[in-house]
RNA sequence: GCCGCCUUAGCUCAGUUGGUUAGAGCGCCUGCUUGUGGAGCAGGAGGUCCUUGGUUCGAGACCAAGAGGCGGUACCA
């Protein structure tokens, strides 16, 4: 005889970094979204959906490989050994679509999309392996015009959010600035300086968290952490980090004052000189439209990451109601941005393709929203038709489509279990109202109704369990033809 | 990736210098009560003590490796 085997049973257990979204968070985000796709589809973006999978290649760079086979995307062997990819945004994506269909597209292209994207990075507090964001692109359109809008954007999305001016703030930079500055501390614009490019807007980045001298350290030699841990310079020579650090703190409430400044700290670098004109643009466009230095601002330690961005870039923040020693709005974070990126179409083309967008990661700012006390009331749980007598489900099913039909939640109770059992149920699932009919209201023609929040709070008054039965606390019986009419009262307070 | 801390019931945790059958509170289920939530009372289910290997007469406890979790740091297209 064989032993006796225990049947294989799987653990019931998600893998790290991936989350289970309950109710109240899956509401709150779906109307964050319709809220912007609103605004999306108001500035004249239309709809697009790409899948969730795209070939490696399509993605950019990053295809596994022997040393660090599971760095940063998600990718598996298709059964022709094709590598596919989880896509980690929706940009990347969004080039691939362009560039495929490209000859039959109206130019500018204008979408909007919002999904799951996926990062095989390690997960941390606010951090997950899939993640929702919510974009809109214009592809086509050169200049900063199309800049400008994604900024307009950007701020209406603040506003339909629910936040008020000045509880939010668009921070606009330009990555040409920095790239004239560089070239002119002998950083080349061009291939061979990408690195040290790289290197410094990650120190720049920093600057929040290390201060000025941690960034100084970065862009010089490198520095080390209080683990020991040690991060490679970007070897600028002291004259560049001078210059560095100059420019990450020139900017100035007043949009205009910034490009003023600017215009002298870029030198005579065209590169540099273009993203003066552009922030300029980007300002008179913003100015004639409304859009004032409260909403948006120019701000040039503003980064954006990294990676593929090429001139303007911006940032939307959110600003807590308290103000610093300075009376400035505290920054509560980062919550989304976008920026100019006109490489990324042009990767599959050959030729140069401009393209701008602006994203944001739809739980970050859900979770933003509700630190700042602006996130709105929760859905009403249902009011759940209790089943007394089996025989009497048709006119349960009835009732509750009546109560459904005057617009109220309603529930007949699908399990098993006496009248006991499923007043527990209505309790953990928060119901307001429970409706009981048993043969002697149906007889009646009448429907009782029980408030169990009220009863709950008059059961503390009680001590034994017969008073308990007989006084049956915070209930009423009405005829059923006005039950609908009486469960909408009541539900009102 | 690097550094540190942690892992005993669904949850929060106790468990003596290594010693018989691993405990508590809360929660859950059943009954008292086949037409009513709470309280009370009575009963019950639930554990590969994260995994594997080692030390030992004996390991939940000690050692090693691994996994998972948490925090920091790096990275974040």
């Amino acid at each position: 005889m064989a032993k006796k085997q225990k049947p294989f049973r799987p653990k019931a257990r998600r893998p790290r970094g991936f989350e289970d979204r309950p109710a109240d968070a899956i509401r709150s985000e779906t109307a964050l979204i319709a809220k912007a796709f609103a605004v999306y589809e108001s500035f004249g973006f239309e709809p697009l959906q790409t899948p969730a999978f795209e070939y490696a290649d399509a993605l950019g760079k990053f295809l596994p490989d022997e040393d660090r086979p599971n760095v940063g995307v998600f990718a598996l062997q298709d059964d022709d050994e094709q590598w596919l990819s989880l896509r980690y945004d929706l940009t990347a994506p969004l080039a691939r679509f362009v560039a495929e269909h490209y000859d039959a597209l109206p130019k500018p292209f204008r979408r909007y999309q919002a999904g799951s994207v996926f990062r095989n990075e390690k997960p941390g507090p606010g951090r997950f392996r899939e993640f929702t964001q919510c974009d809109a692109d214009t592809v086509g359109a050169g200049g900063a015009v199309a800049d400008a809008e994604m900024i307009m954007v950007a701020a209406e999305i603040a506003r339909a959010a629910g936040l008020s001016d000045g509880q939010y703030a668009v921070r606009v930079n330009n990555r040409k600035l920095l790239d004239g500055i560089l070239e002119a501390s002998g950083v080349p614009n061009t291939q061979a300086g990408s690195v040290q490019r790289l290197q410094v807007l990650r120190a720049i980045d920093k600057l929040d968290r290390l201060g000025e001298d941690g960034v100084e350290a970065l862009l010089g030699k490198g520095r080390e952490d209080e683990s020991g841990d040690y991060t490679d310079g970007a070897k600028l020579d002291p004259a560049g980090i001078k210059a560095v650090l100059g420019f990450t703190t020139a900017s100035d409430p007043d949009r205009q004052a910034t490009v003023a400044t600017l215009s002298g700290l870029v030198g005579p670098s065209d590169r540099g000189r273009q993203g003066v004109d552009e922030l300029a643009e980007i300002d008179r466009l913003l100015s004639a439209t409304g859009f004032g230095p409260d909403r948006v601002s120019f701000d040039t330690s503003v980064v954006r990451g990294l990676g593929y961005y090429t001139g303007p870039v911006f940032e939307l923040e959110l600003l807590a109601d308290i103000t610093d020693r300075k009376g400035r709005p505290v920054r509560i974070g980062s919550i989304g941005g976008g920026g100019r990126y006109d490489d990324l179409v042009s990767r599959f083309r050959g030729q140069p393709v401009p393209a701008t967008g602006f994203s944001f990661g739809v739980s970050r700012f859900v979770s933003a929203l509700e630190r700042m006390g602006a996130v709105e009331a929760a859905v009403q749980p249902p009011v759940l038709v209790t089943v007394f007598d089996r025989g009497l489900l048709p006119h349960y099913f009835a009732l509750a489509s009546e109560l459904r039909a005057a617009g109220i939640r309603a529930e007949v109770f699908t399990g098993s279990g006496n009248v006991t059992k499923q007043l527990k149920y209505a309790d953990r699932r928060g119901v307001k109202l429970a409706v009981l009919v048993g043969s002697d209201e149906h007889e009646a023609g009448e429907v009782t109704i029980k408030d169990l929040p009220l009863g709950a709070d008059m059961a503390k008054a009680i001590e034994t369990n017969e008073e308990w039965k007989s006084a049956r606390p915070a209930q009423r019986t009405v005829p059923r033809d006005q039950a609908a009419a009486v469960i909408a009262e009541m539900l009102e307070d």
